[in-house]
DNA sequence: TATTGACTGAAAAATTATTTCCAATCATGC
DNA sequence: GCATGATTGGAAATAATTTTTCAGTCAATA
């Protein structure tokens, strides 16, 4: 039986600290469990007597007949692709990997609604340094277009994340000027308050780059490119990770694209960071 | 340097008792040199010291060295048969559908390591209405703590998210009670000030329950529970699709698994919410 | 054939890793 | 609240592994 297996199926009767330690072990699998007792111990940050009790909890003799069953598991997994094939389909179907399942396959959509040259061409867009960005996103989904803000806030200048409150949003308003980027994100249960945001962008000559689901958001129809993404999991709940894939891969390529100055940029970054550093331990 | 090419640049001076050593490490590299050094000797048909001194020579300061480097090749090499495999032919499908694929696949690894069983218990314990809840997350992984007290407040009281600003925390603190929940989201780059923070809360007698990334933070040692979540998206960035995924699956789970109470507390959110629309269109 | 020097492995020593024991702590049930 | 039992990590004991020492062997050479 796989080592892996042995844990979980001891997960029931397991301590605290136990779990700590299985999490550890499975966080790195099998890797994490090839170092000294010591090391473990001080990774997992339990104590090297508590691993000792744990191997023998998941019917082995000792550590040292745990970490030689991680390395037959990996010689033999190498061996044979099937074994590991088959593994990537858990059919057992707990409420976890289930889940992870149908997200997965949800974001597999995603990347077949949005095609590759959309993709570039908002990667373009967003990086062009003469227009400024502005992001927002609705009162859930603004965590999500936080991301793109703030990793595009590393990038480049001329990115400004806009507040919840409504009535702060003139003075952005303002500031936008013809070719300048309003990039929002807007799931079902659409807020009013962001069409009237977006149509008065419009009207001052922003560019408008809309994430919505399916349905699409009213907004759509002032928007200069829609990124379609899916949000249906399956569940009563909508789920925002492949809205979270997509906007990552976006910022990915443009830094890639924008690599030196990234990096540059970034390092200037932290180095001003630094000097206020909460608590240094 | 590999210890294969180490074991090749020294080939012209060994002995032939080494050479023999070296033949048995490659013969079935490098699962052989990942015995003791007494059962390396015996298959080598050689004497442990002549290991000892074998390793010496190629550069290396002693046999634990040596199999430390091995695994270390071993994680490296295979760290990415589904990313070498990729990057192989990374512009096939392009580069979001590249992208997503990787992600896909780190979302896999997240199931993987998270029992099911340390998923329901953590779900158990997110629902306790005695518990009071706390959340927060780093710099950057905070949007993604967001999402989960965001959706946990619409489906039970004593739901808070501590504000980024440490300033503020004590107020948080002083509230917190034997047997209260801090569910901290930490990943690399760890924070100094929530660490400072979750010791407190640890102390106050509050269950952490740590999400993290496979090299775990320093918080994993006031954790009762550890998250590990892959976050290496094979770029330069790190992805917190996987991440926000178990999220999401905790709080459908707990939903689902108090449904009528989350119903009727959205019912009478909504019902709150629209008394102050902002704009209605 | 004797001498030299390199090579080797047995045994001892040193080091390191693992397990056991135990006291302190924590949680739990009464 | 108090007692009980489980859990935990430090320290000691034990075990294992690795390295060093050293003497014997062998081959090459004079």
């Amino acid at each position: 039986m796989l080592i892996k297996d042995r844990i979980k199926d001891a997960a029931g009767i397991l301590t605290p600290s136990e779990r700590k330690l299985a999490a550890a072990i499975l966080s790195d699998y099998p890797y994490a469990g090839l170092v000294s007792i010591q090391d473990l111990a001080k990774h997992a940050e339990v104590s090297p007597p508590s691993i000792s009790r744990f191997v023998t909890k998941i019917g082995l003799a000792g550590y040292q007949e745990f970490q030689r069953d991680l390395i037959a598991e990996l010689k033999e997994g190498q061996r044979s692709p099937v074994d590991l094939h088959m593994e990537n389909r858990p059919i057992e179907g707990g409420f976890l990997s289930d889940f992870i399942q149908r997200t997965t396959r949800q974001m597999a959509v995603s990347s077949a609604a949005i095609t590759e040259d959309q993709f570039a061409r908002i990667c373009t867009l967003l990086a062009t340094p003469k227009s400024e960005v502005h992001v927002i996103g609705g009162r859930v989904s603004d965590s999500i277009a936080f991301l793109l803000s703030f990793h595009l806030r590393q990038m480049r200048q001329g990115v400004y994340h806009l507040p919840a409150n409504n009535e702060a949003w003139p003075e952005y308003l303002l500031r936008m000027k013809q070719g300048d980027l309003l990039f929002v994100v807007d799931f079902r249960r659409y807020q009013p308050n962001l069409l009237g945001l977006c149509q008065t962008a419009h009207d001052k000559g922003a560019k408008i780059i809309l994430m919505t689901d399916k349905w699409l958001s009213p907004i759509a129809k002032y928007a200069a490119e829609v990124l379609p993404v899916p949000i249906e999991s399956g569940t009563l709940w909508d789920t925002y990770a492949p809205a979270l894939a997509v906007i990552e891969a976006l910022v990915t390529k443009i830094a890639e694209d924008n690599f030196d100055q990234t990096r540059a940029r970034i390092k200037a970054w932290d180095a001003l960071r630094l000097t206020d550093q909460d608590v240094p331990s």
